[in-house]
RNA sequence: GCGCGGUUAGCUCAGUGGUAGAGCAUUACCUUGACACGGUAGGGGUCGGAGGUUCGAAACCUCCACCGCGCACCA
């Protein structure tokens, strides 16, 4: 690493390592590996999508948990792949086809429009797959699936066969909701349930048996009128009940005889008295609930609505032909016509949306296939609900099903050498966490008692969809006969069925058909079930909850052992991101300006486990702000030159000083063992984080031990040591620094996986590691473990030592502040007299007058200070800043003043608490000791500070 | 209607019983020998409201208000 940039530059660096971890396999699972298993596969985004900010969230924790588990010395499996995405595919090319050739998928006709489909794939399936290369996502892209794979087609085939057989899958004609624009059914999964703004029509009809009485109804869709078949009461009903039996006459069509329009008044206990106007008009061919009617009563059904929305002859001549919207119009108009409208009032209720295409659903009867779900008991008995084994005691029994596979709560101490040189540190196999065995959990786990709720309360599933881009219902028809089979039937005359399979009837066979199911594969048997799924809430029912049926009832095991939900990224005033806002940053261009280091390093700070994330480019720019940091932290390293005393050559890589030495425990000064136990607490810290899958709170603790521990005090004092004369100190300083950048850069490598490699590498931290230990990429670099005690009492760190360097940098920062009372600049350089309580080594003086930024710090004992001299007071002793006149007494007497208020005011609030005897006899010891320490700490601020004030005159 | 989140500094959020925190923004000073994508020092909060439990509540309980989400749904 010559002549290193002042700046970081990531474009390059990116590009580079990715193409080096590609060529050397780095990504690429072994199913004979004796590592235990690590697995996930991805949720496939649709073949012609673009990466958004929701797949940089998504899959940046994928890439995260990956690289870790391959830290902790996992076999892992990152399965790539993208899904053919039914609806959304085939519109997308639909409108292209309008576009450019003005064309309809029906000029073209079935086969030729798929053709198109599949060139449209061909052009546009990689750019997403390469835009998660761009990411750093570390998939095994030589396992990489496709929903329409002739295997995977395969796959899915068997399946339907398979139910098919059980007799779960059956066909009939049922009530289903219609999208008119797509035109297809949808399940009830796709259906959205929107206020609406309307209006409530009343209007009246005459009781044919009794012409003088005419009954109100109450209805927000008057142009199903010529589909109603009859009026419903509740036969409890005592203004009603009476006329059960007798008949209306429906207003529409206008046009039909009286004796056409007759329709009877039934009695259904449905109905509800309160509402409306308690009488109910019945069109069972154009509403769910009505149709049930229709089923009790054997009512006639009377269409009038076509596929598409619009009316048909059956509506009258008025209607027909007419939007269902435009309908609705003309209906109210009929009626006012006839002087049968009561009245019409502004009314709100809730409309189902086509998801897809944003249009009003039409309940439609329709020929469908239908699945009854299958494993509905073991896939609501293995989710884990609240309460119920949450958090297992650390390291014990959690492993999960396939032995070691889970992921660690504990640490072990063991692979800690002794003897500490820069790399080392070998990380143990985790013990597992996460679900109990042949239990799942969910992360936050109130999701569980969502999807529990959804799956006690499941209708069967309509999977057959009325478009030409998916797999195909394998069911043919000759005449009355039906076959159901992989292969199409022999003989003349059999027609396929035309419809095409629900895309999530594909994709909930994920986790096992893109590991060569139904052959019992090395695959299958190493990684399935898989360790950790990763996905947005929104696809819990869709996608999640199928995944773990279709998981028991093929594999016979659920399909992973927890499911992380990630929130939901939205933009910097909570809206969702959305291509019509435009408030959608396109991560590519993120990446090109910040790296993409950087973007997920920010998208991870900003994103807490089980809430929705408001991005602001604010939190990328953090991110190249740190990833510089890094960067510039390395660099100070490489300017010290080398750890040995000679400055070794690269043909003398056995030379191990080049890079790194031996760390000398009598060398250490109390600034190395406060930065070796600052690692410590960090690699607990971040590693708990990880395991608890609270990314943001791993970023947080490797912000703040890296930024405010390392570079903002660490650094700094050493430079009292670099700008020294004693080679051989020099020498065990770097050592410190190798060791605590070589193990802080491993913290951050599923993080930031490009600058690690980068400066891993360059740094020379690679060299003296095995390959496959770190030797050849940092991928595979052992997880950096916590300090055991053997290791903590050959370098001697001791608590004591955090104490005590705490109390040195708070008397600097005490320090600091007499300048600014003296309103001295911070460049200009000030003497400091310090006379210290006990002894002060000359190498603590050095760091105190480095980190004044002092011209000169006099230790003496016996230092008169002249009245007017600032003064702090601190453990370690006075320290002065004698400037006569140059200091504004007043003014810092108005700060220690304002000090002393303060100080008082925590001694009395202290003061309170002890004085209670409530507090003294009920609290636990250790608060009472803590207290009392605290109380005692302010005194001896209070002191300090009267002395301070003193001394000013 | 049922259920789930949220309400803490100007903004975005941490903080599950013991001294109110971070990042950004902001103010002042500083281009000093890693870094101006930087440094030093500062200002800024009656933790949505009301009760309760407790020696002690931002945190636990009850109720209320507002914001968001999911499920169900009456024409």
């Amino acid at each position: 690493m010559s002549e290193i940039p002042k700046a970081y530059e990531p474009q390059s660096v990116e590009d580079k390592w990715y193409d080096f971890w590609l060529k050397q396999g780095c990504f690429t699972a072994d199913p004979q590996s004796a590592k235990p298993a690590y697995s996930i596969v991805i949720p496939p985004p649709n073949v012609t999508g673009m990466l958004h900010m929701g797949h940089v969230l998504n899959n940046t924790i994928q890439d995260i948990l990956s690289r870790k588990a391959r830290m902790d010395g996992k076999e892992v499996l990152w399965l790539p792949g993208t899904d053919h995405a039914g609806i959304a595919t085939q519109v997308m090319v639909e409108k292209q086809l309008k576009k450019e050739e003005k064309k309809s998928r029906h000029d073209l006709g079935r086969e030729e429009f798929l053709k198109r489909v599949w060139a449209w794939k061909e052009k546009h399936g990689d750019i997403i797959i390469n835009q998660l290369k761009k990411l750093g996502c570390s998939c095994d892209w030589t396992r990489e699936r496709f929903t329409m794979d002739p295997e995977y087609s395969r796959c899915v085939q068997k399946v339907f066969v398979e139910l098919y057989k059980k007799g779960l899958i059956y066909r009939g004609k049922r009530m289903v909701n219609w999208c008119p624009v797509s035109q297809t059914a949808l399940s009830d999964e796709e259906v959205e349930m929107k206020p609406q703004k309307g209006f409530m029509y009343h209007f009246k009809v005459q009781v044919a048996e009794a012409p003088d009485t005419w009954l109100t109804i109450a209805t927000t869709r008057p142009e199903t009128i010529p589909g109603d078949t009859a009026v419903a009461v509740n036969p409890k009903d005592p203004r009603y009940a009476h006329l059960i039996g007798q008949h209306i006459v429906r207003p529409l069509p206008a046009e039909l005889p009286r004796e056409q329009k007759l329709i009877p008044i039934i009695g259904d206990e449905h109905v509800d008295f309160e509402f409306g106007t308690g009488v109910l008009k019945v069109t069972p061919a154009h509403d769910k609930a009505d149709f049930d009617i229709g089923t009790r009563h054997k009512l006639p059904l009377i269409e009038v609505i076509n596929a598409d929305g619009s009316m048909n002859v059956l509506a009258g001549g008025p209607l027909a032909g007419l939007d269902r919207f435009k309908a609705r119009k003309v209906a109210v108009e009929l009626l006012t016509e006839q002087g049968v409208m009561v009245e019409e009032k502004p009314y709100e209720n809730n409309v189902g949306f086509s998801q897809r295409a944003d249009v009003p659903i039409e309940p439609r009867l329709s020929e469908q296939w239908f699945l009854k779900y299958p494993a509905v008991p073991e896939s609501k008995a293995c989710v884990e609900q609240d309460g119920f084994g949450s958090t297992p005691a650390p390291g014990v029994g959690a492993s999960a099903p396939a032995g070691d596979s889970g992921r660690a709560t504990s640490f072990d101490a063991h692979g800690q050498s002794a003897r500490l040189t820069a790399a080392d540190g070998a990380s143990a196999a985790a013990p597992g966490a996460g679900a109990l065995p042949g239990k799942m959990r969910f992360h936050p786990q109130r999701w569980a008692k969502v999807y529990d709720h959804w799956l006690t309360n499941i209708q069967d599933w309509c999977i057959s969809r009325q478009l030409w881009w998916g797999h195909r219902i394998p069911v043919w028809y000759r005449n009355g006969e039906v076959h159901c089979g992989l292969e199409a039937p022999s003989g003349e005359g059999w027609t396929q069925d035309s419809d095409v399979l629900d895309t999530w009837f594909s994709s909930w066979l994920w986790p096992f058909a893109t590991m060569g199911w139904p052959e019992p594969t090395d695959t299958l048997k190493k990684f399935y079930p898989t360790t950790d799924l990763v996905t947005g809430p929104d696809i819990i029912f869709f996608w999640v909850a199928r995944m773990i049926m279709a998981g028991y009832e093929f594999m016979g095991d659920l399909p992973f052992q927890n499911v992380y939900f990630t929130g939901i990224i939205r933009d910097k005033q909570g809206r969702k991101m959305s291509k019509t806002l435009g408030n959608s940053p396109d991560p590519l261009v993120l990446i090109a300006q910040y790296g993409a280091d950087a973007l997920r390093f920010g998208t991870m700070r900003s994103a807490p486990l089980g809430q929705d994330v408001l991005f602001d480019e604010k939190d990328v720019e953090l991110g190249r702000n740190f990833c510089n940091k890094l960067w510039n932290a390395c660099r100070f390293r490489q300017m010290q030159g080398s750890a040995g005393a000679s400055p070794a050559s690269e043909d003398a890589p056995s030379e191990q000083f080049e890079i790194q030495g031996e760390i000398e425990r009598t060398l250490l000064t109390p600034d190395d063992k406060w930065i070796l136990l600052k690692l410590d607490a960090a690699i607990r810290e971040v590693s708990i984080a990880l395991n608890e899958y609270k990314f943001s709170e791993a970023t947080a603790a490797l912000y703040k031990f890296f930024w405010s521990e390392y570079c903002d005090w660490y650094v700094e004092a050493c430079k009292a040591v670099f700008f020294g004369t004693d080679t051989k100190q020099k020498a065990n300083t770097l050592a410190v620094i190798d060791f605590v950048l070589s193990h802080t850069i491993r913290l951050f490598h599923p993080f930031l996986p490009f600058i690690t490699e980068e400066l891993w590498h360059g740094m020379g931290y690679a060299t003296d590691m095995p390959d496959n230990q770190g030797g050849k990429t940092i991928m595979n670099a052992p997880w950096p473990l916590p300090f055991d005690d053997d290791f903590k009492g050959h370098y001697g760190l001791d608590d004591c030592y955090l104490e005590m360097t705490d109390t040195k940098y708070e008397l600097v920062r005490n320090g600091r502040d007499l300048r600014r009372a003296g309103n001295i600049q911070a460049a200009k350089k000030v003497k400091y007299v310090f006379k210290p309580a006990q002894h002060l080594t000359p190498h603590d003086a050095e760091v105190i007058k480095l980190l004044l930024n002092a011209e000169a710090l006099e230790v003496n004992a016996d230092y008169p200070p002249p009245k007017g001299t600032p003064t702090v007071q601190s453990k370690l002793g006075e320290l002065f800043l004698p400037l006569e006149g140059l200091i504004d007494v007043a003014a810092e007497k108005t700060r220690l003043t304002k000090e002393l208020d303060k100080i008082q005011s925590e001694i009395s609030k202290v003061e309170q608490k002890l004085a209670n005897p409530n507090f003294t006899q009920k609290v636990p010891p250790a608060v009472l000791a803590e207290h009392e320490q605290r109380l005692a700490d302010w005194k001896a601020k209070l002191a300090h500070t009267q002395v301070s004030l003193e001394t000013l005159g």
